[in-house]
DNA sequence: GATACCAGTAAACTAAAGGTTACTAGTATC
DNA sequence: GATACTAGTAACCTTTAGTTTACTGGTATC
């Protein structure tokens, strides 16, 4: 912990921390992009799939995020003309991997969050 | 990396990772909440001192994230009565160290995706 | 005596994000 | 023949986030 700590500061005191961070938060911040990248995790999605996996995404927004995410190299669009009506297939990018740490790190701050809440704990030290 | 691969779709199938990322992402998303807490990770600050450290915010949106902070018990609002003018320090709680992992996992991939950008890497795999 | 700093707050505004409804055209199901 | 599915798009609206400007009252500096 102690030791984590000075890690941390010194990555703080050259100000690169704060700007990667908000870089990562400005790229894969929002709402949807984390739950779109999760549920194509499990695996690639037509759209109407996906939309019915990120609970609550209208149309609109994740034909957006989609077109984001794809510009930013996350995802792929994958039409299949042969198909009737035609199949869009989205998928993963290799690069998507990359997040796994993050995605990681986020869902397990998130569930202790969760239990901290739920066990109603106050916070000890000032 | 395939090993990974598969503790991550053992979470993702379980509805449980999305849930925790959406829950972290309500808490700490945002343009300003996690600068600010790596500002404070570095040291205490008073109020003026912690807006000019947190570069381009507002005095508003600083007020409001602080205290919105505060209610989730990440920073203590400590008040010198005995000072003229009045100190107020804001410091971080023991909680905030149980962010450390999320941050420095975004540091990594946010620094690591500004490589990417600068050397023009184009993604080898579909 | 004017200016700047302290820790903010109030009001008014703009910008960005997200939601809702309706619609496309071709096919399959009831 | 009505309904539902395919993959979205367009227009419109609401909500949230963030900015700008001006202001507080007491102290220190020029």
């Amino acid at each position: 912990m102690e030791q984590n700590c000075i890690d941390i500061r010194d990555q703080i005191m050259s100000q690169k921390l704060v700007k990667s961070v908000a870089d990562a938060l400005y790229i894969i911040g929002g709402k949807w992009k984390l739950p779109i990248i999760i549920a194509l995790f499990a695996q690639s999605k037509r759209f109407n799939d996906l939309k019915r996996a990120v609970e609550g995404i209208s149309a609109r927004v994740l034909s957006n995020e989609l077109k984001d995410l794809e510009a930013n190299g996350f995802i792929k669009r994958r039409v299949y003309a042969e198909d009737t009506p035609v199949t869009v297939l989205y998928e993963l990018t290799e690069y998507s991997n990359s997040l796994e740490e993050v995605v990681l790190a986020l869902g397990n701050w998130g569930e202790s969050h969760l239990m901290k809440l739920k066990t109603g704990l106050k916070e000890v030290q000032s």
